[in-house]
DNA sequence: TATTATACTACTATTTTAGTAGGTTTTCAA
DNA sequence: TTGAAAACCTACTAAAATAGTAGTATAATA
């Protein structure tokens, strides 16, 4: 499993700010509530999404966040690398210091840059805003029912 | 990180036995040797193949393993889901016991359907013939420099 | 029957995961 | 101006996963 649930969490968090934010500011308790979420959970992976400027946010009364962008301006891999770090199928994609001396001629590298390559082009290729449209069109088909 | 060490080690041992098997059983110490893995760590390994009989094996003097099947015709997903038990990238895709209480109306369970078959797919599009032929030619590219 | 090899089982250190807990600071409204 | 509501910050912790090590038992064969 690679996605934890500090991503799954901080992606179903914006996904709640698109749909209630209006033009005002979202209390993270309201999101803690409707998603089931522990609040004290979610204020750990806030910073994250905050220092990477993927939302805005107001402190005391009336305070709260929000997105910074519009939906359609965030792909599912902004939101999934900042949280998570890196999405990267093994520790030998993750970082410098995990480099191997086979490396050079490991004949395993190639397939996992191209396990990395099409993971990441799936999640960049839906943006929060498609997430909404079709969770819309779902609800509707319960009226069709 | 979804793939660890004993995935890794798992795919490397496989092609390691279809380059040097020839038609004998190779012992694990030779390709613990060659690979630079524990010999002790493949060895924990191994059951697992083995009882999904991806490899054959024989005890005792001249004793080791080969595979079961020719090069072509393991795909690597077959050999990764084996070794990791899942490639699910999130726990809600794995098990029955990880159902969650939301999943009736998740918006983001189509999300990580979606993701889990672009791996699966990818990894089940090449074969160990496939990485054996590409090493072929990579190691070729030295004499052409 | 000694040697070579697999098979099996238990143990362990380290890291990651998934939180909980408690206090501090900022903002605004009454 | 003070109290409430909210974000901000830091430390701690239980449980699970990871990446092995260690030792013994069993089988095959020369």
């Amino acid at each position: 499993m690679m996605i934890s649930t500090r991503g799954r969490y901080a992606l179903r968090m914006m996904l709640d700010l698109a749909e209630y934010q209006g033009d005002g500011y979202v209390p993270l308790k309201d999101v803690a509530r409707r998603q089931e979420i522990s609040k004290k959970y979610l204020e750990q992976i806030i910073p994250i999404l905050n220092r990477a400027e993927l939302l805005q946010t107001t402190r005391g009364y009336q305070g709260g966040y929000r997105l910074t962008r519009a939906p359609k301006d965030y792909t599912l891999g902004d939101i999934l690398r900042t949280t998570e770090g890196t999405l990267a199928p093994v520790a030998c994609l993750e970082a410098e210091q995990n480099l191997c001396a086979r490396r050079a001629d490991c004949a395993t590298l190639p397939i996992w840059e191209g396990l990395d390559k099409v993971i990441n082009d799936y999640l960049d290729s839906v943006t929060l805003q498609d997430v909404l449209d079709q969770q819309i069109s779902r609800r509707g088909d319960d009226y069709v029912i």
